[in-house]
DNA sequence: GTCTATATACTGATAGAC
DNA sequence: GTCTATCAGTATATAGAC
């Protein structure tokens, strides 16, 4: 499930397929329709993401230095899979509104479920960052939103620079994790690392 | 140009008609196709958000109670209208994609223009509070990105509750505006009015 | 100016040869 | 399992009657 790290949706199932370096054939023998390729896509996406900000989660720091590297993580994972993320984006506001084959309802569940599981992480995070004393909000459903807007922008504006060294986006990644941080309310205590 | 609050791209040029309560043939009367239709759609709805908070950027008051008003009605513009943001936000998506076609060039370029004017009022005043040292960042790009990100994000998030007031909205941008204002490193100062 | 066909093109999805 | 047709539906856009 490699193959697609640009986009499919708004680009017909014959690019994809194109992409793929074949043809529609191959990819209806696998999937029985396109939304259900979408739904594997966005599955496999989202476990990247859980599978490499859970760790985090677990650290021994203090809570607030987890939440900070949860943060940058999912952020630096962001901009280095924009392009994915953009189609992902682009997948759920279309599937999301139309009316969902009832056989696909559960999928559609399962695949909410999952986002409500990794944003669980964040939100337990802070919550002990909250009760460390180092966090002034716990993170109520707006000041989430808020948060994921702020860590995901970047995913719609970011666009690589001639010549941008990987020090360069760990800089973009800590401006953002910071504007993030200050606006939760977070104090920005010492530069670790 | 009253006609379309909710939806169009996406949605045929069938729907428009529809809505309208006429067809096809008089849309295409007035516009040669519908990326002009959608043209003129974001530009009415730019100007609308232009000159709703272009004459608070102009107040008597102090620079950064001046951002504070400017963001407050951002804010709630975009929650309002948040049905047309989104079809907006899609066309751009879209449109800044396909290979314009080069008649169509210019008209996207005065768009944009205009999207950079607007951004700049917010920019100057944040500029201005820097220098009565309401703020500690100027306004750089990324910063402007992770503003309006936040500003505009009621428009994918949100979603109207039963038997919500129009003091709960206010509460609502409330913590909005103070999430992008301690993002951007402002202070919180005085609540006024 | 506005409506009713209609041309043209593209998309998701299917059937059947190999 | 993979490819080559091909169907059916829908979209933008146009031509011409009124």
């Amino acid at each position: 499930m490699c193959f697609m790290e640009r986009g499919y949706s708004a680009t017909s199932i014959d690019d994809v397929a194109r992409r793929l370096g074949a043809t529609k054939g191959r990819i209806y023998h696998h999937y029985p329709s396109k939304a259900d390729l979408f739904a594997d896509v966005f599955r496999t996406g989202m476990q990247f993401s859980f599978s490499s900000v859970e760790p985090l989660s677990k650290g021994p720091e203090r809570a607030i230095e987890r939440w900070k590297k949860m943060a940058r993580a999912h952020a630096t994972g962001m901009i280095r899979t924009r392009a994915f993320q953009r189609v992902v984006w682009e997948g759920v506001e279309l599937h999301l509104k139309g009316a969902t084959t009832p056989e696909q309802r559960d999928s559609l569940g399962r695949l909410i479920a999952h986002r409500e599981r990794y944003a669980r992480l964040f939100r337990t995070t802070i919550e002990e960052a909250r009760r460390d004393g180092d966090m002034q909000f716990s993170l109520t459903g707006i000041a989430e939103e808020l948060m994921f807007s702020a860590l995901n922008s970047p995913v719609f504006w970011y666009s690589p620079r001639a010549g941008e060294t990987d020090s360069d986006i760990k800089e973009l990644v800590d401006q953002i994790v910071s504007f993030a941080l200050r606006g939760l309310g977070g104090k920005e205590g010492s530069k670790n690392e």
